[in-house]
DNA sequence: ATAAAATGTCGAAGCGCTTCGACTAAGCGT
DNA sequence: ACGCTTAGTCGAAGCGCTTCGACATTTTAT
């Protein structure tokens, strides 16, 4: 591998002549620079990423912070990655992934220590997070995907929960359903003070609220089963449900089958939606399922590019996004045919 | 932050000592070994990977090249990552992701030559894959998910798709089923020589030919919409077919319905089932899916343990292996009670 | 007893780069 | 013509670590 050291030599210049050209950092006539330019091309010099790194104090490597999330992983989550990837490289960044438990500031602490990353996007944020605490007290730079209850100063990319909960409520209510029901993920969960539980719950009792609609909530595991017995137990409270919004998407086939089980068809008994879900997985089912898809790439670029802009601007700008998510209706939703109420058989 | 010049003069030692001692480089007395420890406890002492890496020439770092494969990617590519990382961790590296093109294989010399990784994991090899001819070339480390052709020397863990073939197809032989159909991925992806096509449909007609079966196959673009097309030709074709498998689950929706308008029920009338899943999608249906698992998790860490134990070993190790998916058997096959042959409505 | 091997430690020379201070040669207003 | 800024370049001092050679002090083998 061929150093600066030996561009400069066969351009006939000083090391340091090499890396202003380089860099760009202090100016170079333009005869020297083609010069170096050429005997950059004809070594096929490429700068050493960790010298580099080690001297300006730069490493130009950004950290993902990957915690284990207790209802498993899904596209979504890849899509962050791939993407967060994607938008570091064009930054001229490259992307280490730390898997994490969910809370050991400790490991974390240990991790920025190294100085191998110059910043960490953290993913599955808490309202009250204590890694965000850690990073905040150390002044460690990092943008969350997700965002924890005081984001002052903060980037962050997050879905408008309240707001794609609005406009699903809005969808149902536009198509006559008057009486709703809300599927959340697990209790404890919520208890943690995961924002999506948190704000997906709230928004969905303020929407039914605001619009004047009867709506009922419930917190459920992330199985098959435990959706068929929480659809069960959800009609009991309210028999004239007539539709069903959740966020709990592994619950899904327990609640398709609790419907056919009434002798229900879906969309014209029964609607179902389902909230920051994937095209990927709602076309697995019959019929495909009306979801509001998160908007995962753009979410996963944005949390890196964010961190990024950070890392580079010598102002603290600490940009956020709250993003909408976009609602696809295919066939598990519609105007309601049963009579409201029919008891199942 | 301290360095090992604070550490060493806290402990009254030269700066090498600590590093001999930190290392196991070199013989250290025990008491000079504990005062070292201390005065790094006390000072909140962490090696910096950059330098560590810039003079030891060894960066500890390796990266995972990742492709976007023409199908999308699904959680098993997830579960390659997260478990590729993880292990990486355990062993004391950093994994750092490379989206790449899938054949430039100049993107990849130019990350090479940065100095940044140690070696790399490569997913989604083909047959004849140029990034595996450039590494080779190069003589940089590195290890598969999925194997090329010529593999000698390399280390690489991959799914034994003819056991896997085989072993599906024996289960489905010894259930009665005469008649079988296999539904592959997309023809360009079998002109490409990608491995996990081309094996599995070898595998199945082999598998079929050796039991002394009827068997089918089609390749079949990933979508639920080509399913059901392809589903209807397969039985246009050979109207005795009683089962179907499939390495191509985005047809799983088409196949499904297509069954369904026959008015045949799963398993009763028809028996389904997927090769290469995972247990997350095969949920999603009703009825859940029997599937070939692919061990991803197994599979993303042995990826990664392959290429260390490579870079830490002097001698050429390459270790391969080939694991077999595990056949886990939910709703969707069984016998075949339907008379074979009757045609759909 | 005595050479040879192992043990324990130090200082210094890098790894490949960035960056600071210094220096030269123009270009500028007055 | 004068100092003064600006453009363009160089040399050297690090960044925080590993590793080599040297040396003193044991321990072991003979």
């Amino acid at each position: 591998m061929p150093t600066m050291l030996d561009v400069a030599k066969r351009a006939g210049v000083a090391l340091s002549t090499v890396s202003y050209a380089l860099n760009g950092t202090r100016p170079i006539s333009e005869e020297t620079r083609q010069r170096i330019f050429v005997a950059m091309e004809e070594l096929g010099y490429r700068p050493h990423a960790l010298a580099r790194g080690l001297a300006s104090k730069r490493s130009r490597i950004i950290a993902l912070l990957f915690p284990a999330p207790e209802r498993g992983f899904g596209i979504t989550e890849l899509e962050f990655v791939i993407s967060g990837a994607d938008a570091a490289r064009e930054n001229g960044y490259h992307l280490v992934l730390w898997p994490s438990e969910m809370h050991d500031p400790d490991e974390l602490r240990q991790l920025t220590q190294q100085g191998l990353a110059d910043g960490v996007v953290v993913m599955e944020v808490h309202l009250n997070d204590e890694r965000i605490n850690l990073l905040r007290e150390i002044g460690f730079p990092f943008s969350m995907i997700g965002r924890c209850a005081d984001t002052t100063g903060i980037g962050y990319v997050d879905i408008d929960f309240e707001q794609t909960v609005q406009e699903t409520v809005s969808y149902l209510s536009g198509l006559g359903h008057t009486h709703m029901a809300f599927l959340n993920q697990s209790q404890s969960a919520f208890d943690a003070g995961y924002g999506p539980v948190v704000r997906t719950h709230t928004g969905f009792e303020q929407a039914v609220q605001a619009t004047g609609l009867k709506g009922i909530t419930r917190f459920c595991r992330a199985a098959p089963r435990a959706g068929y017995e929480a659809f069960n137990e959800l009609l009991a409270e309210c028999p004239n449900l007539t539709a069903l919004v959740t966020i709990n998407e592994r619950t899904i086939p327990g609640v398709m089958q609790a419907i056919a089980d009434r002798g229900w068809c879906i969309p014209d008994d029964f609607s179902l939606v389902v909230l920051a879900s994937s095209a990927r997985l709602a076309e697995m089912t019959m019929p495909p399922l009306t979801t509001a898809d998160a908007p995962a790439a753009e979410m996963g670029r944005l949390g890196a590019e964010l961190l990024i802009q950070q890392l580079e601007a010598q102002e603290q700008s600490a940009l956020q996004a709250l993003l909408p998510c976009r609602l696809v209706v295919r066939g598990s939703s519609g105007p309601c045919r049963r009579n409201p109420g029919t008891p199942g058989q």
